[in-house]
Order: structure tokens, then sequence, then C-alpha cells
DNA sequence: GTCTATATAGCGATAGAC
DNA sequence: GTCTATCGCTATATAGAC
């Protein structure tokens, strides 16, 4: 089914390691597999060998599959969580203060788009765990998918009270623009390394999703 | 790994049938069980149970559990190819002609929200064999995707030669208004059933997709 | 810590009776 | 057209030597 390891950039270090080099060496070959192949499609035997160790000793350091998989997700959960919650950084919280809904809404698809794009592992993972409906898919929501919508919905009332803003549901707005972004990165995943259906930087990505936003797309505001 | 069956709505007629029937209700089981649990995920055991047959007439029907799969794919590609196609209904030709550009938008992302909500199953499928870089996703590209993105495209462009839309690369603007679609018929799959994260009609979704495409969430035209 | 060898179960697929 | 029985294979997981 998986054919040639070698792209995973199997790691052919066939001479004793510690415990934890080993451990976390499996985690690694490991997250390609399943990223790749989701959880089902992925076998033991597959893992032990891109990792270049006997099947043995995947189960040494995992008692079950299922055990691996949920160390991965922890793993990278956690780790993921420190790195893509964009409203954190300093230039986000400046934008926020002044009211500068463009470098607010540039900023936020820009590091998303980024971090999606460093991590394709993860979002594959990340979909594959939500169409298994397996629990990562809650954690990741709970942990940061809810807080974004909360983020952006309480920025965007905030200037609709302003009157910067007109009247619209702040949820279904948040839900427009992290679909252009999370859309856009789905496709870059998917199909478009392959099909170049459109080839644009993130730069360009996150300008234009925001532009698009803010102002639409019409010459003439007919309100 | 699948434990309830009934769920899949199973068919417990184990009376003889018609071959052409019993093949299309073997077909019927399959697309719920694959478009849960993907092609790895499901066991031909499971689509006989499912069935209320014997895996040997799984067998009888579709020589392997692969071609099983292809038969679901091109099914539904299909079908679904017929009455997904949005811009080939008369209203939105009438649209396009009267460059009602609202109703261009608001129509589309109807057709699409209803459709999709329509057809979960097939949603579903279309991911997984996306994920699993199945040739079901080319075909869909190929057959529904790449020409929206011509049809919406060619729009864009010639409501901007008429000075109507302002200067942004058409294909971009496609993918940000396909992205608010999709993105929410996803979540309404994967997570809005449950966790109710945001609860609105295809109308209001639709309705607010075109108008943030269109005109933005700002008060102030400030070009 | 790592291996080979093996247990056990479940998979896709087939044979042959009815 | 449908079944039971079973094959050959591969999956996860374990035992025990080094």
């Amino acid at each position: 089914m998986a054919e040639n390891l070698e792209k995973i950039g199997a790691i052919t270090q066939t001479s004793r390691m510690t415990g934890d080099a080993r451990r976390s060496q499996i985690l690694s070959v490991a997250i390609k597999l399943f990223s790749r192949d989701g959880f089902s499609g992925t076998t033991t035997k597959e893992i032990a060998r891109a990792a270049g160790v006997s099947e043995a000793m995947v189960f040494r350091h995992f008692a079950t599959k299922g055990e691996l998989y949920h160390a991965i997700l922890d793993h990278k959960t956690c780790e993921s969580g420190k790195f893509v919650l964009p409203w954190e950084a300093a230039a986000q919280k400046k934008a926020v203060q002044e009211n500068n809904d463009y470098e607010v809404f540039y900023n936020l698809a820009l590091t998303a788009l980024e971090n999606q794009q460093k991590d394709v592992d993860f979002m594959r993972l990340l979909f594959h765990s939500a169409l298994e409906e397996h629990e990562l898919a809650q954690i990741f929501f709970q942990q940061f998918v809810s807080p974004l919508y909360d983020f952006l919905g309480a920025y965007i009332r905030k200037r609709q009270k302003a009157g910067a803003m007109r009247e619209a549901e702040p949820r279904v707005v948040v839900r427009a623009f992290l679909g252009m972004i999370i859309h856009h990165s789905l496709n870059n995943i998917l199909w478009d390394k392959k099909r170049r259906l459109l080839n644009i930087s993130n730069e360009e990505a996150a300008r234009s999703f925001a532009e698009i936003l803010l102002k639409g797309i019409l010459k003439e505001n007919k309100k």
C-alpha cells in the first residue's frame, strides 16, 4: 500500500540509541506515515521499517498502535497550540488596540497560512482525525478554534459598536474569513502543489483575503 | 472498530432479490460505510453484514474491494455532477446576463450549500479520497472545481472590465468565496452538528457570504 | 535496547454445495 | 442468488534470546 518509505525520510540509524531518542524517532516517522495514510491506512510494520527498527521495538515504546497515535496527537496539539495562536503576538495586540482593521486581519491570515504551510503533516493529521471523528478534532477545536472565534468575534463586535463596521453576525464573519484561509491552505496541501490552479504567495493571499473581507470586491458601496 | 451497524440503516431484507437490486443495495450501504470510515477503515465483512448478506455475495457483485470503491466513486461523481453544477440553472444564467452580482453569488452559494447538505456522504467520501490522494479527487477537480473557477472567474473579469468591480485577481476572489462556502459546509458536517458553534440556515449563510464578498464589512469605503 | 520468531486474530478473496 | 467453509495473507501484539 505504501511503497516508497525513503520519501518519509526514514532514519537508517541502526546503531543503539537511548530510549528517549528512539522513542521520538519512532514518533517522528509515525507522524509522517499517519498524516499521509491515516490511522487504519498505516501499519505498525511500515512504521518500524521507516524507523529502521523491528516491529517489537515499536511495541516496546508504545503498548498499542492506538497509544502511539494518541501520543502523536497530544504532542502535536501541544506543540502547535504554542505557535499557532496568532492573536497573542505583540504586533497583533498592538493592531487590535489601535483598531487597525487591516493589520488585524492581515496578520491573522498570514500567520495562519505560514503556520499551516510549515506543518502540513499536522494539517493532514487533523483532517484525518476529524473525518475519523477522533478526539483530536475536539481537543483542537476547544483549544484553538473556539478561542479564535471568540477573539475575532469580540474584535468585530467592538468595531461595530464604534460604527466602523456594518451590522452582521460576527461569528458568521469569522467563519467567512477563516474559510478563505483554511480552504486556501487545504487547496495548497491537497491539490495546488500538483495542479497549480492558483499559485500565490502567502503574503499575497493574506492581503487579498483581508481586503475582500473588509472592502468587498464592488467598486461602489451601494448600501 | 465500527460498532453499531444499525445506524447505517442496514437493510435487513434477507429474502432473495434480483441481481441489480442486490447490487445497488450493497452499493448504498458501502457508500455509508466508506464515507464514515474511509477505504482502509472499512471491511468487506462490515459491508456484507450491513447489507444483510454474506461476504461472498459482495465479491460476486464486485470482484475486489477496490472495484466496489471505484463503482461508488464513479456513481457519485456522475450523479453529483448532474445536480451540483449550479451555473447551468436558468435562474443563474439570467442573473449572469443581467449582471445581477448579488443574485449570481447568492444563488451559487445557496445551491452549493444545499447540495452539500443533501449529500453529506459524498462530501465525506470526497475528503477521504482527497486525503488518500485517490483519483476521485482529481476527477472531481477536473469535472467540477476547475470549471467553476473558470465560470466565476470569467464573470468577475467581465464585471471588472465594466468598471463594476475593483481590480483583484479573479481566481483569488473565487477561492475566497468558495472557501467561505466549503469551509462552512465542512464545519457543519464535522463539528457543528454536535458543538453548535454557529447555527444558521443555508439562506442566511448564502446571504452573508455574498454580501461580505461584494461589500465587505466596513461601513465606509476608504479606497 | 534490540532482535528473531511466533501467537492470534482478522483481512480480502475463493470453492463448492444448495 | 445465496450460503458455509476455508484459504492465504497480513495485521497487531508477545516471548524469549542476546
